[in-house]
DNA sequence: ATGGTGGGGTACCCA
């Protein structure tokens, strides 16, 4: 299975890119985030026309939305709990059936957080605290197996996640706060499988900000796009690409897609 | 310290 998960920031401006990313990289499924779409509003036909009869999205008006487009058959995972209850789109699942049994698909946007770091100032960055530990608490109660998840997690854990740690640590997205939540989350059972292949030495980004006049020469990136598998599935992990020059495409999304092959 | 650029949808909210 070829994963690729993606926060296209708006599906319907998007189509014709991620058109071309499926043409190129042939993913079998694509996880999106941000798709920006109603439900009613939702390209079904287009994201068909692309090879995948198999869709599950939840999205509305403005913002969020997630998705999940398939070559092969799932079923969508329907018992997962509403976070922080509100219904706000930032979560979906799925299973698929392998000849060694069920592997579960997780896709998730996370809130972003808003710009001060301070629960008690700010109710985005409160919201985001509570949303990651809410998703702790549910893993932990039902520890996961043969399971991956993937999505725009907006935080960028490790030193070399960032552009500049130290000058990154009071900005959200890389604050002690958001890493240790995030590092909980994992270690209800995932193994980070992006820096299971790169090095926690080596830089790694999947997000340059638009407000950077030459975003590539400044490359002042984050890594806020992660892929997790449970250690039963690690062994069968087969590549992981972080798709670069996608940033460089004609009116592109801040984030860049990220591709696993998985021997299942 | 500030402002920088996008998308949605049509005034601002969100990133």
């Amino acid at each position: 299975m070829r994963l690729l998960t993606w926060n296209i920031n708006s599906l319907r401006l998007r189509l014709p890119l991620l058109e071309r990313l499926v043409a190129e990289r042939q993913p079998d499924v694509v996880c999106l985030q941000e798709t920006k779409v109603p439900d009613p509003l939702f390209p079904l036909d287009g994201v068909k026309a692309l090879g995948f009869p198999h869709v599950h999205y939840a999205g509305m008006k403005g913002y969020n939305g997630v998705a999940i487009l398939s070559r092969l058959p799932f079923t969508p995972l329907t018992e997962l709990p509403v976070w922080c209850a509100r219904n706000d789109c930032r979560h979906i699942g799925a299973r698929f059936e392998t000849p060694d049994g069920p592997v579960l698909l997780h896709d998730f946007y996370v809130p972003a957080g808003g710009d001060i770091p301070d629960p008690a100032e700010n109710d985005k960055f409160a919201h985001k605290l509570d949303f990651v530990d809410e998703v702790t608490r549910w893993f932990a109660t039902t520890p996961p197996r043969r399971s991956i998840v993937v999505g725009d997690l907006n935080i960028a854990p490790l030193e070399h996640d960032v552009w500049s740690h130290k000058q990154l640590l009071k900005i959200v997205s890389h604050t002690p706060p958001e890493t240790t939540r995030l590092q909980a989350w994992m270690d209800t059972g995932f193994v980070d499988a992006m820096r299971h292949v790169v090095p926690p030495s080596e830089k790694l980004y999947t997000w340059w900000s638009y407000r950077n006049r030459d975003w590539l020469a400044s490359d002042r990136g984050r890594r806020l796009d992660h892929v997790w598998l449970t250690p039963d599935l690690i062994d069968r992990l087969n590549g992981m690409t972080v798709l670069k020059d996608v940033r460089g495409w004609e009116s592109p999304s801040d984030h860049v897609p990220v591709v696993i092959e998985l021997a299942i």
